[in-house]
DNA sequence: AGCACGCCGACT
DNA sequence: GTCGGCGTGCTC
C-alpha cells in the first residue's frame, strides 16, 4: 500500500468535527485543499460532506492521527468562520454537558450555537444589500422605459420608497424583479448599495437614565442588613468561582440584590448573565434592568425570532452587550467577559429540559461559572433540595434574606379541613366567605387551580363511564367555553356527547374542577365581582397575558383565577386573600418530589397575597389538616419544611442523597418497548456495577401515550461516578443492538419527573 | 436524524 | 406494468 511509504514528514492533518447527528462521537476530516491551518481554531464552524449531504459542524481538534482507515478521510468543504465562534470555555462546557447528559456531542454543540447559526450564515456583522434609484431624476427616463413595464413598474417603486428595496424584496413566490433590477442597473438607473446594521441600537427608553437610579417602580432602595451581606459576599467573590444560594422569600429584596451585583460587575466591565424560568417573566424583570442601566441588554429566549435571537446571541459573543436576560435555552449563549451568573427561582423545573438535549439550565449553569471562574447565583424563596444539599455540603454558600421589616407583612396561613363540608363547585363556605369579605373590602383575591379547562373528566351518573382518550390511557378533559372534550396528553379533541356512548342515558356530568368550573361558579357566587382566568388556554393569544395583568393592576379585576402560570413571577400588590382549592392533590402523589413541588406552589402562591402594607391570607383547603409535610410548613414556613424533607430523602435513599437516570423506552408494541429495557436491565446486571440499583422496567406512569406504549427504567446510585460509568458502556453497547431501532428511547439524567 | 437502497400492494 | 409503503444500513 502506498501509505506505508508517506514519510512522517507529510503526516496529515485530521479535522474532528462534532457534527449535528445523533451519533456519540466525532468526524474526521481533511481540511479543505489550501487551507491555511495558523488560521484554524477549535470553535470554528466548519461545512463537511456527510454521506450524501452536507453538514455544518463545529470544529473540537486538530491532530494527525485518525482511527478512519486514510482512503476514507473526506476532505471539509470549507471552514466557515475566521474567529471562533465557540471559545474553548465554551467547547469545554459543551462537552462536559454532552458527556454527562449522555447527549450527542454535536446535537449538544449545536445547542450552544443560536438557531440561525447552525445552517451557515456568516456569523460577520450584518450587511443588507438594498436597491436605491440612482442619478437624477429625468422626464425621459419613465418614457424610455415604456416598452419594458417591468423595469418600469420596479424603477416607480424604488423612487417612490427612500430606503430603497432590500435585496430579498426583489424575489417574492408571485414576482422576481432580479431580472429588471439587473437592467435598470446596467443602464445606471439604480444600484446597490450595503447598509450596516448598527448592531445594537441604543434603547431609546434607557438612554435618559443616569447610571443607576430612576426607577420609578422600585427605585434604588438603602439595602437592609441581608442585602447588604449578599451584595458584598459576592461582590468579593468576584473573579473567582463561587456558587451562592440566595434564600429569600416573596418581597425579602432579591431583584435589587440583582441589580446591585450587575452594577458591580458592569463598573468592573464584565458581562451579566441573567436567567430566569419563564418566557413570562423576562419583561417584568427586563423593564427593572432597562430602568437601570443606560447599557446594552440583549434578551434570550425561544419565542423569539430567528434574527433577534441571532442578534443576540451574536451582542453577547462579542461583548456588545452588558447584559443578557434569558431563559434555558440561553444558558449556552457565549460571552466575551462573562463576570456573573444569576439564577432566579433555581427550584424552577422547567430549567430542565424535557425533550432531546435534556439538560438542566441550573446544573450547566452552574459548572459554566466553575469553567469560567466566576460566581453565580441561584436565587429562591424555595430552594431546591438540591441546592440546600450542596449547601449542606459545603459545595454552596447560603445568603439568607430575612422578611423586609416593615414592608411586606407574612402571610396567615389557615389550614381549612373540608372533610365532611358542603361544597359548592369546591369551594367551602368559608372559603366564600373570606371572598366576600376581602371583594367588600375593596381588595382582590387569588385562587388557585392546579388544572385547566372545565372539569377533568365527563363522568356517566349512571353506568360511571368515564370519556377516555382513543390514543391514551387518560380521561378527556371538558373544556365547556368551545363545549368540546379535549386531551391534554395528545391534543385529542372532541364534542360533549349529549348521552352515554355506553348505557345511552343523558345522565353525563362533569367530575372534578378545573379553571373554566371555578370561574363559572364564582361569576355565580359573587355576580358583582369581576373574574379574570389566568391560565394557557385564556393566555394564548400573543399579548393576552400582558392584557389581564395591567387589568389586573389597574384594579379593573378583583377576583382572579388561575394554574401555575399565576403564583410564578407576577407581582399583585392589591391581592389579600389567596386560595388553593385542592392542597391534596399535589400532597398524594406517586412522585417522591409531589411534595417537594407542592410546598414551593404553596408558598409561591402565599407571596403573591399580602404584599406591601396589606397583610395577606391563605387558605389551604384540604381533607389531610395533619398532613406531616403540611403541618412544619404552614407552622414554621418553607425551611423547616425543607428539613424535614430532607431528612426523609436521605432515610429512603432517594435524591439529592442518591443519583438517578431514567431510561425511557416506548413503542407501538408494548411488549417490544419492555423486552428492549429488559435487555438493557440484564446486560447492566452483567456488567457488575453493584454499586448501581437498576429499578424495573416498569410500565411508565401514563402507560400509554398518543398510542405509543412507554415503559422505563431507573438506575440509582449513591456514588454519581458509578452511574455514569455503568451508562458509559450501557448507552454504545443498547445503541448497536436490533431493539434499539425498534423502539424510541432516551436517558435522561437527573430526571426531575418519573413519567 | 436524514437519505439511500430494496423488496411487496393499489393505481395512471 | 409502475408509484410508493417503510425496514435496515450508513454517514469520517
Amino acid at each position: 500500500m502506498a501509505t506505508l511509504f508517506i514519510p512522517l514528514t507529510v503526516m496529515p492533518t485530521v479535522l474532528k468535527i462534532a457534527v449535528p447527528v445523533p451519533m456519540h462521537r466525532l468526524f474526521d476530516y481533511l481540511p479543505p485543499a489550501g487551507t491555511k491551518l495558523e488560521t484554524v481554531t477549535p470553535g470554528v464552524r466548519v461545512e463537511v460532506p456527510f454521506g450524501r449531504r452536507r453538514k455544518q459542524g463545529i470544529l473540537l481538534e486538530i491532530t494527525d492521527t485518525s482511527d478512519i482507515a486514510p482512503e476514507r478521510l473526506r476532505e471539509a468543504c470549507r471552514i466557515i468562520d475566521t474567529t471562533p465562534l465557540l471559545s474553548g470555555t465554551d467547547l469545554r462546557l459543551m462537552r462536559w454537558a454532552s458527556h454527562y447528559y449522555h447527549h450527542p456531542i454535536g446535537e449538544a454543540m449545536s445547542a450552544a450555537l443560536a438557531a440561525v447559526l447552525r445552517k451557515g450564515e456568516s456569523a460577520e456583522p450584518e450587511t443588507r444589500r438594498r436597491l436605491f434609484a440612482t442619478g437624477f431624476p429625468h422626464p425621459d427616463t419613465l418614457a424610455n422605459l415604456r416598452r419594458a413595464p417591468r423595469q418600469r413598474e420596479l424603477f416607480i417603486r424604488l423612487q417612490q420608497s427612500a430606503n430603497g428595496l432590500a435585496a430579498n424584496d426583489l424575489v417574492t413566490p408571485a414576482t422576481d424583479f432580479s431580472g429588471p433590477a439587473r437592467a435598470l442597473i446596467s443602464k445606471g438607473l439604480a444600484d446597490w448599495r450595503e447598509t450596516a446594521q448598527k448592531p445594537f441600537p441604543p434603547d431609546p427608553a434607557a438612554t435618559h437614565h443616569p447610571q443607576i437610579g430612576g426607577d420609578s417602580a422600585c427605585p434604588p432602595l438603602t439595602l437592609n442588613a441581608g442585602q447588604a451581606h449578599a451584595v458584598a459576599t459576592v461582590t468579593a467573590a468576584l473573579g473567582n468561582y463561587q456558587a451562592f444560594l440566595l434564600e429569600g422569600v416573596t418581597g425579602s429584596g432579591k431583584t435589587e440584590v440583582y441589580l446591585r451585583l450587575t452594577q458591580e460587575v458592569l463598573t468592573r466591565g464584565g458581562q451579566v448573565m441573567i436567567l430566569l424560568p419563564e418566557i413570562n417573566l423576562t419583561p417584568q424583570l427586563e423593564a427593572r434592568f432597562r430602568a437601570r442601566f443606560n447599557a446594552p441588554i440583549a434578551t434570550f429566549h425561544s419565542a423569539l425570532a430567528d434574527g433577534v435571537r441571532r442578534r443576540a446571541w451574536l451582542s453577547m459573543q462579542r461583548g456588545e452587550s452588558a447584559i443578557l436576560l434569558g431563559t434555558r435555552s440561553a444558558a449556552f449563549t457565549p460571552a466575551k467577559s462573562l463576570g456573573l451568573i444569576i439564577l432566579d427561582e433555581e427550584h424552577d423545573s422547567s430549567f430542565k429540559q424535557q425533550e432531546g438535549f435534556r439538560f438542566s439550565a441550573r446544573d450547566v449553569a452552574v459548572m459554566r461559572a466553575r469553567l469560567a471562574d466566576v460566581p453565580i447565583l441561584l436565587g429562591s424563596a424555595t430552594p431546591s433540595l438540591e441546592s440546600l444539599h450542596n449547601v449542606q455540603l459545603g459545595r454552596y454558600r447560603l445568603l439568607d434574606l430575612p422578611y423586609r421589616a416593615g414592608n411586606a407583612a407574612k402571610p396567615r396561613f389557615q389550614v381549612l379541613d373540608i372533610r365532611a363540608q358542603r361544597l359548592n363547585e369546591g369551594i367551602s363556605a368559608q372559603l366564600a366567605g373570606h371572598i366576600k369579605d376581602t371583594l367588600a373590602r375593596g381588595e382582590q383575591a387569588l385562587l388557585f387551580v392546579n388544572r385547566r379547562g372545565y372539569a377533568p373528566t365527563l363522568i356517566c351518573h349512571d353506568c360511571g363511564w368515564v370519556a377516555p382518550c382513543r390514543h391514551c390511557d387518560t380521561h378527556l378533559v371538558i373544556h365547556a367555553r368551545d363545549q368540546r372534550l379535549r386531551c391534554h396528553h395528545c391534543g385529542l379533541e372532541q364534542p360533549i356527547p349529549a348521552a352515554c356512548p355506553d348505557c345511552g342515558k343523558t345522565t353525563l356530568q362533569p367530575l372534578g374542577l378545573g379553571t373554566e368550573r371555578v370561574e363559572a361558579v364564582l361569576n355565580d357566587l359573587f355576580p358583582e365581582a369581576r373574574v379574570a382566568r389566568i391560565d394557557r388556554d385564556s393566555t394564548r393569544r400573543k399579548g393576552s397575558l400582558e392584557r389581564l395583568l395591567k387589568e389586573i393592576h389597574a384594579g379593573h379585576i378583583n377576583l382572579l383565577i388561575g394554574t401555575q402560570m399565576l403564583a410564578k413571577g407576577h407581582h399583585f400588590p392589591g391581592v389579600t386573600l389567596a386560595g388553593i382549592l385542592d392542597v391534596d392533590a399535589g400532597l398524594y402523589s406517586t412522585d417522591f418530589r409531589a411534595g417537594e413541588r407542592t410546598a414551593q406552589l404553596i408558598i409561591q402562591v402565599a407571596g403573591r397575597a399580602g404584599r406591601e402594607e396589606k397583610p395577606g391570607t391563605v387558605i389551604l383547603q384540604t381533607r389531610h389538616p395533619g398532613h406531616p409535610l403540611l403541618l412544619p410548613l404552614v407552622r414554621n414556613g418553607y425551611p423547616d419544611f425543607a428539613r424535614a424533607c430532607l431528612l426523609e430523602r436521605q432515610s429512603a435513599g432517594l435524591p439529592p442523597y442518591t443519583h438517578q437516570a431514567l431510561w425511557r423506552a416506548d413503542a407501538l408494541d408494548s411488549r417490544v418497548a419492555q423486552r428492549f429495557l429488559d435487555d438493557v436491565a440484564t446486560h447492566a446486571a452483567s456488567l457488575g456495577e453493584t454499586t448501581v440499583l437498576v429499578l424495573g422496567p416498569v410500565p411508565a406512569p401514563l402507560a400509554r401515550r398518543g398510542n405509543r406504549y412507554r415503559w422505563q427504567l431507573l438506575l440509582q446510585s449513591d456514588r454519581r461516578s458509578s452511574l455514569h460509568a455503568l451508562l458509559d458502556r450501557l448507552i454504545p453497547a443498547a445503541s448497536g443492538w436490533e431493539l434499539a431501532r425498534k423502539v424510541r428511547w432516551s436517558v435522561d439524567v437527573d430526571p426531575v419527573d418519573l413519567y
